[in-house]
DNA sequence: CGAATAGTGTCTATTAGACAATATCAG
DNA sequence: CTGATATTGTCTAATAGACACTATTCG
């Protein structure tokens, strides 16, 4: 098993996720240089040598999002690494995923000639780069299974929200509708999932609403299930 | 993001999990060459220029394991890369986990002293190899999490079996024991798990029990959850 | 007040789990 | 028959989902 090593590139690619105006987006960088030039891609960059590679992915958030590690879930999804999958040459791809609240618009980093959040609706999967709309989609559905039996939807949100809005990044991801009244037992009843702030929203034409904010546990017992309701 | 790049070794590693006498057992291999000589590892081998990371899994896996591609499941897991995970230099390790039923007796492969399955409960965590205490918990950990809402079991079983020895496996995965009418009706009734196929055991000191295959689906729903009976 | 949103109550069909009962073999 | 294992039946408590109801704000 100590046969000889030759060294492969080792990049990491990202799964920007979040919600605009209640639809599921994500953010694509523009290629500016050959190969995919002027199409879409997730955004990546190499990893150093003396890098730990969640670093690597967090740099490639700073850097290609602006996004800082304060309200920014990041994970490792899976790593891709078919000997064709970039035409250049052999590269690894470790993918990981961000989830965050209201990310800011991004400003375009190095090689890139754009960069934007979008509606997952109105990507053309075809017309992204590399393998990315094959990663994309892998990433989405983790996400959307995440969300059953984790707590990974407030990730979605501020540090202070309602029931109704975590009911909304259910309804966004899942692309459902659920509930409210069953949703809001379930959420407050699951242990770990939620803490009441004993604080409440400004009315905005409606009762106001309870605050909280995300509980301590991760994973959510009972899961909260799709395909139901 | 195109920026340069620094080829890093990669390596995958195996986590080949069976089931021995009832227990779950996992494929360890003694190195023969410092760092860590003489200490039980996981095996794993360096990828290739123009190998898939799948392919050099399977490729480990026979060489090391003498394990072909029949009758043995899969999957990667995920990949550590920290930079100081392996002190002659950095090396990121593509975690694979691979499952059989009544795999045989490996023969000590390139660069290791010897080569077994050891029981799970007999492993001196603080003795294995570089970080691969960590990889072995968290492999172990995602199939117990698997066998409730995958199809994963049947993959620990040969072509044929019974319900009760898809039992056993869950019993022996989990270390719980469960009820044997209630877990006969919801094997059989969960939609894509099992395939009667008609036929019989001869009968071993009980009544004979029907024969089973591993159905199309991969999914469990509803899920098979732990903690319950 | 009416509209809107938040949160609670209630009913019913389904389900999980405990446990009993029956089926079919070997000896 | 006895012992062992397989498979099915039954009962009960808990749960999910449908939906009605109450609460609290704004205009």
């Amino acid at each position: 098993m100590d046969a000889a090593a030759a060294p492969l590139d080792v990049a990491v690619d990202l799964v920007v996720l979040t919600l605009r105006g209640g639809k599921l987006s994500v953010l694509l960088v523009q290629r500016e240089d050959a190969p995919f030039a002027g199409a879409w891609a997730l955004p990546g960059g190499f990893v150093r040598p003396e890098e730990d590679l969640l670093a690597a992915a967090h740099r490639v958030l700073d850097s290609e999002a602006s996004l800082g590690r304060e309200h920014t879930y990041l994970e490792q999804l899976r790593t891709y690494g078919d000997a064709d999958r970039d035409p250049r040459g052999r590269v690894i791809s470790v993918v990981h995923m961000a989830l965050g609240a209201n990310l800011p618009d991004p400003v375009s980093g190095d090689g890139a000639a754009d960069a934007r959040f979008w509606d997952l609706a109105e990507i053309d999967a075809g017309a992204l780069a590399f393998d990315h709309a094959e990663i994309l989609t892998a990433a989405v559905e983790r996400a959307r299974s995440k969300l059953e039996y984790t707590t990974l939807a407030t990730s979605f949100l501020p540090a202070e929200f309602t029931i109704s809005q975590l009911r909304g990044v259910y309804e966004s991801v899942w692309g459902t509708s659920l509930d409210p009244g069953n949703f809001h037992r379930k959420a407050t009843r699951s242990p770990g999932f939620v803490v009441d702030l004993g604080k409440q929203t400004d009315g905005t034409g409606g009762r106001p609403a309870r605050l909280f904010s995300a509980g301590e546990g991760a994973i959510l017992n009972p899961p909260l299930l799709r395909g139901g309701e």
